[in-house]
DNA sequence: GGAGCGCTGTACCGTATGTTACGTATTTTG
DNA sequence: CAAAATACGTAACATACGGTACAGCGCTCC
């Protein structure tokens, strides 16, 4: 079974003439840089000329010039959304049938924090942080806990935090308490709703800061959201793991308390004075 | 020092308006591939227009889009010629605060699963997944949500799933319905909650199998449950993590699923024609 | 050694792509 | 609340890119 092109050339690049050859090693050499760039600077690069790397390709099976780079993309951006979790995590001591899914789920916390900037995360604790008006929260399916749990932490250090829960008339009512003040946090992850993307919709039309949790395809809420925290999601399991956005979210929880304290907020002093 | 576009652009992501913005997101989300495409693919991606996006390039910088692309290329290359450097983020790129949140989170899910044999997830799984009596689940004041989480789970793969909110008299109340072959899954870590305590207890006399998700200095529930899973769940925060237990459930949640489809589970058939 | 075939490069073409100008909408500021 | 500034998209534009026709060259095989 041939699954790369680095692969599918290897297998043909015997029944090449010298030109498509010296095109194919070029490629090979610096696998798979040259074949992203230009027709002119592959055919320079492998010392032919541009119709020869066109040959080349189409004898690869490929009907053009941007279906190949197309391919070679998507093989470049499955290389890296598996970033060889082998050789990264230590060769696992239990051999057994966890170590997958904690495996894949540690890879996605790391891979969604690399895509996640300190400036950012501190740009959305500050925002929920500057009590100007009220915090919203409300989730999907499955990420509604997520919502709760925010909702949850986020109610105790601060007023006026409130999770969206039960029907869809029920939170749609609130919109009328929302406007340019607050802020609307939401979880949509795969499969999206359309219930919550209306939502959105409707409160970014009232002005409300948008701040997003969503899966690396981006709930279309994006295109509403201030802000949006893109978790990668994949495990080996028949479910979409949230584990990634659970982590984010607290450690969301700890910038905004951190913050909350910093500004010597009455609250929290009042609050440390009733334990 | 800023060394990779990704960094570049969570620098300036503040400061830009809201289209430019959304590019930035949509590229982050699947970075880099996105920005090795078309501009119209790009644009059409991140919902805005190709203007936008050239603006965009040009906001971080570049001269021209080529230009932008080739600087993705090269920064692909670094990383595809040495894929140590993508291994080792350890000497945390971000030197700001989210990083030793998140290294605390990894290493308590690493030490979680340490002391966590395959064995006695399998057991729990297994038992789950028996469909002799009901499942209920519960949690306290900040765990709740998990509790939620693997209801709203487990109740789409399997019936008499439920999950006990509400004031303390609500759940009280079911305990009628307990009995030995029934499995109660409870939420607990620090502050214990004495009335989850007492509720574990009757429930333990009526010869409920419990299962207590808490944190490694054990609830005190710990001393009526069947299984005991202890989460670590110290971080940098003024809260408590409670990440290490939502792996931990997550893991739970897809060892039940995959045990029910090897029963060949006529209401996961059922389920996927409905579909 | 000559005829035939196949490979390669030059030159040209059509088009898809990046780019720019401008008008409208939106936000910000006084 | 008005006016200025900024941001965004539509549409027209220029270029450079991929694609193709064709001619020359070398190679192979009679």
């Amino acid at each position: 079974m041939i699954s790369s092109i680095a692969e599918l050339i290897a297998d043909r690049i015997g029944t090449m003439p010298a030109g498509e050859r010296r095109a194919a090693q070029t490629l090979i050499a610096s696998y798979p840089m040259i074949g992203l760039k230009t027709v002119a600077e592959f055919s320079a690069a492998a010392g032919v000329s541009s119709p020869t790397i066109l040959r080349f390709v189409a004898r690869l099976g490929f009907q053009n010039y941007p279906e190949f780079q197309s391919s070679l993309q998507d093989e470049l951006a499955a290389q890296l959304q598996s970033p060889a979790i082998r050789t990264l995590n230590p060769p696992s001591p239990n051999g057994g049938t966890v170590s997958p899914m904690l495996e894949a789920t540690l890879e996605n916390m790391r891979e969604t924090f690399r895509h996640l900037s300190d400036r950012q995360l501190a740009d959305i604790a500050a925002r929920l942080a500057e009590r100007r008006g009220k915090t919203f929260l409300i989730g999907g399916r499955f990420t509604d806990p997520l919502a709760r749990y925010m909702a949850a932490h986020l109610a105790v250090i601060q007023p006026d935090v409130f999770h969206l829960a039960g029907q869809e008339s029920m939170w749609r009512d609130r919109l009328i308490d929302m406007g340019k003040r607050d802020v609307l946090v939401i979880f949509d992850i795969r499969r999206y709703q359309d219930s919550l993307v209306r939502f959105a919709e409707k409160a970014h039309q009232r002005g409300v800061h948008i701040v997003l949790f969503t899966d690396q395809w981006l709930s279309p809420i994006a295109r509403f959201a201030r802000h949006v925290i893109a978790g990668r999601t994949a495990v080996p399991s028949a479910w979409d793991s949230s584990a990634a956005l659970f982590v984010v979210a607290e450690t969301l929880i700890g910038a905004v308390t951190r913050q909350l304290e910093a500004d010597g907020a009455r609250r929290i002093r009042e609050m440390e004075g009733l334990r």
